[in-house]
DNA sequence: GGTCGTATATTTTTT
DNA sequence: ATATACGACC
């Protein structure tokens, strides 16, 4: 099989080794996708039926990348694997098999904006108050009970959640769990953890299915390992029983999910399940330079838990990394914007060889703003995605509506849209009624007459009435989902209502909506989707991720823009890695403990490791937040880079800080009373023992009034006391010490505000 | 009962 | 900046 012949020896002999368990040690740029995609291909030439091969990706866009190559080494039989992502191939067998759990075929997805809806819906029901059981908290909680395969029934039985519920002040939190899986169940509608949760339990219940399965899949194979959660490994580990041909590849260093429930544990412990395992570790690098390779060697050689792993690249030595200092967000946008456009002349490359990394969605504002200015081509990959849209949500949920009955979120969302005099109260009669008679909200408005609590009149009445007509063309005129949909996009009034609306905005939501017909034109047209119901369209569209929406091959030459998170299996020649500052990369919010950190630190691996020829690093000395400028340090993660690969390249002037107004959060606790007392005053008093260092009383040639030894309070760290105070030039640092947990930080004095105690 | 305007809280990553 | 909640007004 000459296709083999690029292949260094350990990618050869992942790719020919089919018999048994199997892990693949992928470093970054190892030629991972390249062999799992020579890997099946070879399969299929020794005989093994695509029909029987599962092959397990991140993305829907990975799966399809991969199939593609696949079929240009071995051709058409290609699109007889199944590939895809855990959630849809296996919401795709749900809808075959779902029955036997109780769900239709037409059970709905629930995104999170649905899960967190009915949350709020719950522990409004249930008296609960909203600022102790905050959504995210509920959902969190949810989530990761789902994902460790823990039923309601049994998180209600277990006295060590209980305990560690009560401490949290949520006691009631399984009882919110159960209604939450209860309401779903009588909607009909399944969020993302349960696409999981739910083929566990159907394999576990259901042994015929099960089987079935486990003799269909002769080979089982996970791309990113490193990311799958419990529930994951367990539905891979199950279906591989028979056969045992199971193949995992991933990068513990690369592993970046845990928030989400990915345990890095999968794959340290993977040698455990399969004691006849084999290992292979691909470690030669083809991907970057050796400064790069060094400078991300260098991070990650700080974490404890970690696969031992020797990453080298045969590559040349390339450009030192860049570290580019900005005085705000936007100085750092200009800066990369000009920097693109002057590399781009230079080293004669397409925008297309650039990306720009950050670590929250917010973030790409500034960067937009200066290439923009500069006419830069962009793209911008995540954020608030096309499908998230307010006004493409409101058409889905009333496709959703007319497909399925129960799902109570679509109900709530369309039910006055366009207005149609139905308000809260209405809404609320109707629901009491449903729940007094044990019927469904829909069995109630579609015979709104016999139940007299709940008289709404003719509105109500015209709703069901649409709804009807609706559901008449998909189940007896079984017409196709592009016929149902810009028949309800015209009936309901929705296109009407945009059309209607000449603002700027008001045109994009109509051409938004446009667009979305053509999609599903599209699904329709495609001859690779033989089922063309609307049934079908939503459930694959409730599963697309950011990186799946395809773009128009004619202008692909972009800058790109994206999350560190989703940059994850891509390259690029030169990557800008933005907005390295303390609490935002590392985040704040992620670090609450030495597992979090390694978590960061691996994210910010990934980061590096994007990277081909040159990688260049930001960050700002104050950032826009909320429409607030605030300060910021750098992160420490760029003093532990070896120093030996870095230069500075870039500093710029102050010119935004005129405008700067710090945001202050909290007062200041009185130093008279305990901390913990947690009595805050609302505004730092005059006469207390505080002394305010504002930066501006820094100057080049001051004398510092800080002493190392001293205490000091920072408005977010709070208590610490100095250790070590280093003044080269303009670089004023502190070493401080804070006692709250945090350990010790640098701060550059120029923006740290420290109050002194005396 | 519905809608409109004002006050308030929110800060992460994604299937 | 933006989404939600609540109170005043129609």
């Amino acid at each position: 099989m000459d296709f083999l012949d690029g292949l260094n020896e350990p990618q050869r002999q992942a790719v020919e080794y089919i018999e048994g368990p199997l892990m693949i040690i992928a470093g970054a740029g190892s030629g991972k996708t390249r062999v799992l995609t020579y890997r099946t291909a070879y399969l299929i030439q020794n005989g093994v039926d695509p029909f029987s091969i599962l092959l397990l990706t991140f993305t829907n866009k990975a799966a399809g990348e991969m199939r593609h190559r696949i079929e240009t080494v071995i051709g058409g039989q290609a699109k007889n694997i199944w590939m895809g992502t855990f959630h849809s191939v296996f919401a795709k067998i749900l809808r075959f098999e779902g029955g036997k759990l109780g769900y239709t075929s037409n059970f709905s997805i629930y995104d999170t904006d649905d899960s967190k809806s009915l949350i709020r819906a719950l522990v409004k029901e249930q008296n609960l108050d909203d600022k102790v059981y905050k959504v995210n908290l509920v959902l969190n909680r949810i989530s990761n009970a789902k994902n460790r395969l823990i039923s309601p029934e049994q998180y209600l039985a277990s006295s060590i959640v209980e305990q560690e519920d009560r401490y949290a002040k949520i006691p009631m939190m399984g009882t919110l769990y159960k209604s939450y899986c209860l309401r779903c169940f009588q909607a009909n509608a399944m969020d993302f953890d349960d696409l999981l949760y739910q083929t566990n339990i159907l394999f576990r219940d259901h042994l015929d299915v099960l089987n079935k399965y486990q003799h269909k899949f002769k080979h089982v194979m996970v791309d990113e390992f490193q990311d799958t959660n419990v529930s994951q490994y367990l539905i891979t580990k199950k279906l591989a029983a028979v056969n045992r041909n199971i193949c995992v590849v991933g990068d513990d260093a690369q592993s970046i999910y845990a928030f989400r429930g990915a345990d890095i544990q999968n794959i340290l412990n993977f040698e455990r399940d399969y004691s006849d395992l084999k290992t292979i570790k691909l470690e030669e690098n083809y991907r970057s330079t050796k400064a790069i390779v060094a400078v991300a060697n260098s991070i990650i050689a700080r974490n404890k838990s970690q696969l031992k792993k020797d990453v080298f690249t045969s590559n040349e030595e390339g450009e030192q990394i860049e570290i580019i200092r900005a005085g705000s967000d936007n100085d750092e946008g200009r800066i990369i914007a000009s920097t693109i456009f002057e590399a781009r002349q230079k080293d004669g490359l397409k925008w297309s060889d650039f990306a720009i990394l950050y670590r929250t969605n917010a973030q790409s504002r500034s960067f937009e703003e200066s290439l923009r200015r500069l006419n830069i081509n962009y793209r911008i990959i995540g954020g608030l995605s096309f499908y998230q849209r307010k006004e493409i949500k409101d058409v889905l949920a009333y496709l959703r509506f007319v497909v399925n009955q129960n799902d109570e979120e679509a109900f709530k969302r369309i039910i006055n849209l366009p207005k149609r005099g139905i308000g809260d109260t209405s809404i609320a009669k109707i629901s009491v009624t449903a729940a007094e008679h044990k019927v469904s909200v829909w069995e109630v408005v579609s015979h709104i007459n016999q139940y007299p609590g709940a008289r709404g009149g003719a509105s109500i009445e015209n709703f069901a009435d649409l709804i009807k007509s609706f559901k008449l063309l998909v189940e007896v005129e079984q017409k196709d989902a592009y016929e149902v949909a810009s028949h309800v996009a015209k009936a309901s009034g929705l296109v009407r209502e945009l059309y209607e609306d000449k603002t700027v905005e008001g045109l994009a939501r109509y051409q938004n909506v446009q667009e979305l017909l053509n999609a599903i034109k599209q699904f329709v047209d495609s001859e690779e989707n033989e089922d063309k119901s609307l049934s079908t369209f939503l459930q694959s569209v409730s599963l697309l991720t950011n990186a799946d929406t395809n773009e128009d091959p004619n202008d692909r030459d972009k800058v790109t823009l994206m999350t560190v998170h989703s940059a994850k299996g891509l390259e690029f020649k030169n990557v800008f890695l933005v907005g390295l500052e303390e609490d935002l990369f590392p985040s704040q919010m992620m670090l609450q403990s030495q597992a979090d950190l390694e978590e960061e630190r691996r994210l910010f691996y990934v980061a590096i490791t994007r990277a081909e020829k040159k990688l260049m690093i930001s960050y700002a000395e104050s950032r826009y937040q909320f429409g607030r400028l605030k300060s910021c340090e750098p992160s420490r993660f760029l003093d532990e880079l070896d120093s030996t690969y870095l230069k500075m390249a870039k500093t710029s002037g102050k010119k935004e800080i005129s405008s700067f107004r710090p945001v202050q959060k909290t007062g200041f606790v009185e130093k008279s009373t305990s901390p913990s007392a947690a009595q805050l005053i609302q505004k730092p008093q005059q006469n207390t023992n505080y002394q305010h260092v504002p930066s501006s009383d820094f100057k080049q040639t001051d004398a510092l009034q800080l002493k190392e030894g001293q205490r000091v309070e920072h408005q977010k760290f709070g208590f610490g006391s100095i250790k070590k105070l280093e003044i080269n030039g303009a670089e004023r640092k502190a070493h401080i010490v804070f006692e709250k947990g945090i350990g010790e930080k640098v701060l550059l004095l120029s923006f740290a505000k420290l109050m002194v105690i005396e």
